[in-house]
DNA sequence: CGACTCGTACGATAGGCATCGTAGTACGGT
DNA sequence: ACCGTACTACGATGCCTATCGTACGAGTCG
């Protein structure tokens, strides 16, 4: 069955219309969580969860990865044991437009005056 | 002494270059602080505090300027009884350019489009 | 001075959340 | 069947925070 139905299991993701900007505004405004959304953005297509090398646990990492998907700001599914994680820039862009461009152009422009 | 100091107590806010990105994405991400950002950008000028009339005590109100002036995003100033509140527009849009409109842009679209 | 308004300070409370550790499930390969 | 990898679930913990109520300070006006 070369079909989709990638995986067995699926994850629960807010439809376009249920996104919330102040779920987005929450999400993002945790140090963690805006790293791993900077570095979505700046890898085309999807990473897995283990891509990522945060200073916390795995478990910590598992609950930022679900702030995320549960505001609508990724989107996760499963691919064999890995979880891949892609930006919804598409659903973004058409209910903020803008907003996510100037979000990471203002986490770039902060970095890089902090030396980050 | 027609000199500044407008009035006796004075209240700290961050310079400029403090203005962290992630703490305005969460001083935003709350709806009562939102909403007060909201008006203040569509008011030019400055609007005292008793100006507003949100669904929480004045305890509560004074707490979110605080944390809207805290996090850079309003400035204050006391002005006989009242204190009277702006947005940090030119000190934002310095430090990220684009994301102050881009922001204040999606709140509107949100606010019409959930009947707001 | 007194009365009134505007806003603050402080304590309490209840809920949220970032973090951890441990134990467990799902999948793929040997 | 077994093992290893990837991720999860659950409970605990300590901190943060949105909210309230009450009591108070600062300023204005009579």
């Amino acid at each position: 069955m070369p079909s989709p139905a990638v995986s067995s299991r699926d994850l629960p993701h807010p439809a376009s219309g249920e996104i919330r900007l102040e779920d987005v505004l929450h999400a993002l405004s945790d140090p963690m969580r805006l790293r791993i959304v900077r570095e979505l953005a700046g890898a085309q297509g999807e990473l897995s969860c283990s891509h990522f090398d945060l200073p916390v646990t795995k478990s910590t990492t598992t609950h930022h990865f679900r702030v995320l998907r549960e505001s609508g700001v990724i989107r996760q599914a499963y691919r064999g044991t890995a979880k891949m994680n892609g930006l919804r820039r598409g659903d973004l862009d058409e209910l903020f437009p803008g907003l996510l461009d100037a979000l990471l152009h203002a986490a770039a422009r902060q970095a890089a005056r902090l030396g980050g």
